[in-house]
DNA sequence: CTAGGGTTAG
């Protein structure tokens, strides 16, 4: 008799571990009644993680739960509870918990000052983490608790008490390597490699978890060749890979933005146990990887070829599309993913309005922005009225523009103003790019490019004046302009890099020659350099000289000479692409027959037959 | 029971 109900006892146990929705969980528990086992700690224990995990509120169902039972002696079943407030809260009936838990006479176990440290992360609240380390020390006997001081750490680490996570650290009698990887992650977040480096140099025994944690960290510091580089070590130390470390890998993969490298992981991804077509997690960062990559076909392929897709596999493959001038693509796709279950999110709303942006669709984009909160319950953030303030703008209805930042229901951030000045400087209007360039001044005084799209502004208005007033201000501040520079991919997959009037290249003078032929060329069918795109006061002759030197010329100029006739040539720059070099790509696409495709530190132009993509809207 | 996780805008 004895045994059969132990066996029962677990037969439920699993049985709850497997239900996935509310329904199910209420059919074991009227079999968990019938049998008479709603006093058995073991079961019931299970049932109200279960409850937690479904996102039950702990105040309806669990609790009822807990409080029939009737002797309630058992630690697990209280920390059950506990961990349920520690999820959700409130922080303080986490603790009236514990108390009254300790009025009856039950002891305090490691797992439920756990389940406390839980809680004050979930809650960032180190004061209240504080007292209960102090507790754990006071009650005696866990300060050498390994289990307690990981949580501890954790919780210090949550909190953003680097200081404190590292203090029990240092002084922990014993240490596992969940400890160090805590601490390492902690450093990464905070961008500091070198440290997470250094414990991970002194880790003797190194698992797949912080292997991972330093290709992780590298790619979200971007040090995407670092990473990479630790992801080939783990591979080395005869480790495999899973789905965390492989996103890490193709994140740094589509950092680097080259095809060899795209295709390179997405060999290791397809070979794997999470190919990218089953894992939505690999999936979603492939196609992420590919869009970034600039093969927004390729992306498609992963996006069409996935058995599951959720909120980040739609938003990704939306901002692919956008990023690439598909808007069409993008709306139809967002249509597509309203007819699923799948709802979207705030990204998903940022990629949908940049694509109408990027497509010049104001009316579109309008009636997205204005039923997302009322149809989607997705509220509008200031990243939203960022794009609104780019759409509106660089349509040309500048006023229209302004007039929805100064009455936005919250304070405009740097994106917002930024939107706002960019559009002025395209549309020649100083005054609007006053107003913008005032905030942003106050909200990014060290960024470069506020002052020179201003300065821009004025200079294509000749307020001559005006421009060196702004040169002046950025000489006081001692800022540095970004140096132009661009890469193209050669045939073997080399990357070629090139700044502006650069002569370092060994192959400088074809290049050079190259790019005459192609001048000349352009010239036969009615090209003429566009001087406006220079911004200083000087001769026509010496604009010239300067636009001919521009790294992304000298990028196509190379890619010309070095990659097959049929293949395209891919060159990114790390800063806007100026208006006459995309003339020359236009042109050149048309002349030479090859697809060129650009991408600038904005987002993608594919120039083919003549034509870019942007629709000369970017 | 405690450690590593993806999309985003000017």
């Amino acid at each position: 008799m004895v045994l059969h109900r132990k066996a029962l006892e677990s037969q439920l146990v699993s049985v709850l571990q497997g239900c996935t929705n509310l329904k199910k969980v209420k059919e074991v528990h009227a079999h968990i009644y019938r049998n008479d086992l709603h006093q058995c700690s073991y079961v019931i224990t299970k049932l109200i993680r279960v409850l937690t995990v479904l996102h039950v509120p702990v105040e309806s169902y669990p609790r009822l739960v807990f409080s029939q039972v009737q002797n309630p002696i058992n630690p697990f079943l209280w920390t059950a509870l506990v961990r349920g407030y520690a999820l959700k809260g409130p922080l303080s009936e986490a603790f009236r918990l514990y108390a009254s838990m300790r009025t009856e006479g039950i002891g305090p176990v490691s797992f439920m000052f756990s389940a406390l440290f839980t809680a004050c992360g979930a809650a960032r609240d180190a004061t209240l983490g504080a007292q209960v380390h102090a507790q754990t020390v006071l009650v005696g006997g866990f300060e050498s608790d390994l289990y307690v001081n990981n949580t501890m750490i954790n919780m210090y680490v949550k909190c953003g008490s680097l200081h404190c996570a590292r203090k029990v650290f240092d002084e922990m009698s014993e240490r596992d390597v969940v400890s160090w990887t805590e601490l390492i992650v902690a450093y990464a977040k905070t961008g500091d490699m070198g440290s997470a480096q250094e414990l991970f140099d002194g880790l003797n025994v190194k698992d797949m978890v912080a292997w991972t944690a330093m290709v992780t960290g590298y790619a979200q510091n971007a040090m995407p060749k670092k990473a990479l580089e630790f992801f080939e070590r783990l591979q080395n130390e005869g480790m495999e890979a899973d789905e965390v470390t492989l996103i890490g890998a193709i994140s740094a993969c589509a950092q680097l933005g080259a095809s060899k490298y795209a295709n390179w992981i997405r060999d290791i991804a397809e070979n794997s146990r999470f190919e990218p077509a089953k894992s939505v997690l690999v999936g979603s960062a492939l196609i992420d990887m590919y869009s970034k990559c600039g093969n927004v076909e390729e992306a498609h392929n992963v996006f069409a070829r996935m058995k599951q897709r959720n909120v980040f596999s739609y938003s990704s493959m939306i901002a692919g599309f956008a990023m690439h001038g598909r808007a069409h693509a993008a709306i139809e796709l967002f249509y597509e993913m309203l007819k699923t279950e799948t709802k979207p999110n705030h990204v998903t709303f940022l990629g949908v309005l940049t694509a109408c942006t990027h497509a010049g669709m104001v009316e579109q984009g309008q009636r997205v922005f204005e039923t997302m909160e009322k149809c989607y319950g997705v509220a509008p953030t200031a990243d939203h009225y960022a794009c609104m303030a780019d759409l509106l703008g660089r349509a040309g209805h500048l006023e229209k523009a302004l007039q929805l930042v100064q009455t936005m229901p919250m304070e405009p951030n740097g994106g917002v103003w930024g939107a706002l000045l960019g559009a002025s400087h395209i549309h020649k209007n100083p005054d609007v790019a006053e107003v913008a360039s005032s905030h942003l001044f106050d909200l990014e005084p060290d960024n470069i490019g506020n002052y020179l799209l201003l300065s821009n502004t004025y200079a294509s208005a000749g307020r001559w004046d005006d421009v060196s007033r702004v040169r002046k201000l950025i000489k006081e501040k001692n800022l540095r302009k970004n140096p132009g520079c661009s890469w193209v991919e050669a045939k073997n997959g080399m990357v070629h890099e090139f700044f502006a009037d650069d002569a370092t290249h060994p192959e400088i003078g074809e290049i050079k020659k190259a790019l005459d032929d192609l001048m000349e060329r352009l010239k036969g069918i009615g090209y003429q350099p566009n001087l406006s795109s220079v911004p200083y006061d000087i001769g026509d002759e010496e604009k010239k000289r300067l636009l001919m030197a521009h790294s992304e010329k000298l990028a196509l100029a190379y890619g010309l000479l070095g990659t097959d006739p049929g293949s395209t040539i891919k060159i990114m720059k790390n800063l806007r692409i100026c208006e006459d070099c995309h003339i020359v790509m236009c042109g050149a696409s048309k002349i030479t027959g090859r697809k060129i495709v650009v991408r600038d530190n904005m987002r993608f132009h594919h120039f083919l037959n003549g034509a870019c993509s942007c629709s000369n809207f970017w």
